[in-house]
DNA sequence: AAATGACCGAAATGGACTTTTAGTCATTTT
DNA sequence: AAAATGACTAAAAGTCCATTTCGGTCATTT
């Protein structure tokens, strides 16, 4: 008990401080203060400060992954299930505040870590999307297509028109993209 | 003569260094050295380094524009025009001595005035695409959507499919990329 | 009138010195 | 005996200041 109950501290500190202050600017001194905890103590648990990082990155990989379940449902068609799930998974993305802590250390800072972090983010979202395309591909729901590039490109389409094109435009609406999206997706651009 | 020949001098002198050393390792005194010329001289023509910058920018754009221009031909499919204008243009940036080195050096130091030269030119391939988007649609030979947002996810589609995917898998083939712009322009990715 | 290059101030660079911080480990607490 | 602690260390980051570099100017030369 009295173990757990330090590991949840630690993680609990080390969840508040990386997400209010990013990977570079949080100490392992002040984890430890905010954690009543020695600092060497967090070292029982974890090797290091990358290793605590990646507990956090895995449990909102973890959260992420529940949000987007919650939102597919078997019995409804393919591309349903895909833009409820992208539009839950932006929407994290955009409060959670480690995540957009983390994307302005690599704006403003390019920490290595944070870019790392949110890589292997990014990784298990293709991942997860990519056994999605290829379940919808075996049940005849889409056309049969590698299914890794697939994935990577909805996702490259999908960051394109959310996040990439506010950079120079006012923002699409989720209407807007929602269309934009079912004109690659499911129709194509061809008046045919 | 003798003034047309100087600021030729001046420019080559320039193009030469911004694509051996990128914007900031190129000094005003090393174009000067290079352009046989004083350095004051240099600033008859241009107003001051970034101006000459331009100047090269411009030209690059140019011959962009005229490598794309031989591609298009009026009595083929709008398809068949993005496909062959957008391979010649990949293969341009990629060849091109300055494109590579700046963008090396976006990368490498995040030089602003690297970047802004690189966007200039994503701006002035945008703005070319929107037009021919714009044009299709009027003949009737696509569907009629923004061509603005058209343009800018054909773009990433592009660079998705052929540069930020090589960062974490094999390149993909010429026919690959092709295959799959048609999936996701012409045809769609719906089965039926 | 055009071209030059010595010159200027601002900005970048380098290096000595100081502070901070990740990680360790001998000691203390439970 | 096992867990926790915090003083300690080595290395990385930060600060400061002297020196150099470089964009841009302008009095002088061609």
């Amino acid at each position: 008990m009295a173990v757990v109950d330090r590991r949840r501290q630690i993680v609990e500190a080390a969840e508040k401080s990386f997400a209010l202050f990013g990977y570079k600017a949080t100490t392992m001194d002040h984890v430890a203060k905010i954690a009543n905890v020695a600092k060497g103590t967090i070292y029982t648990f974890f090797a290091n400060k990358e290793e605590l990082f990646d507990e956090i990155l895995r449990s909102v990989i973890i959260e992420m992954k529940k949000i987007t379940e919650q939102e597919v449902q078997d019995d409804r068609p393919f591309f349903e299930n895909l833009y409820q799930s992208m539009d839950k998974l932006l929407e994290f993305r955009r409060e959670h505040e480690l995540l957009v802590k983390l994307f302005q250390e690599v704006r403003d800072f390019g920490t290595p870590q944070a870019r790392e972090g949110l890589e292997k983010i990014e990784l298990a979202i293709l991942d997860y999307l990519e056994r999605q395309i290829d379940r919808a591909a075996k049940h005849g729901e889409i056309r049969e297509f590698d299914p890794k590039v697939i994935a990577f490109v909805l996702v490259k389409l999908y960051i394109a028109l959310t996040s990439d094109w506010n950079k120079i435009h006012e923002p699409l609406s989720k209407e807007q993209i929602r269309e934009f999206s079912q004109i690659f997706l499911s129709g194509g651009l061809s008046k045919t």
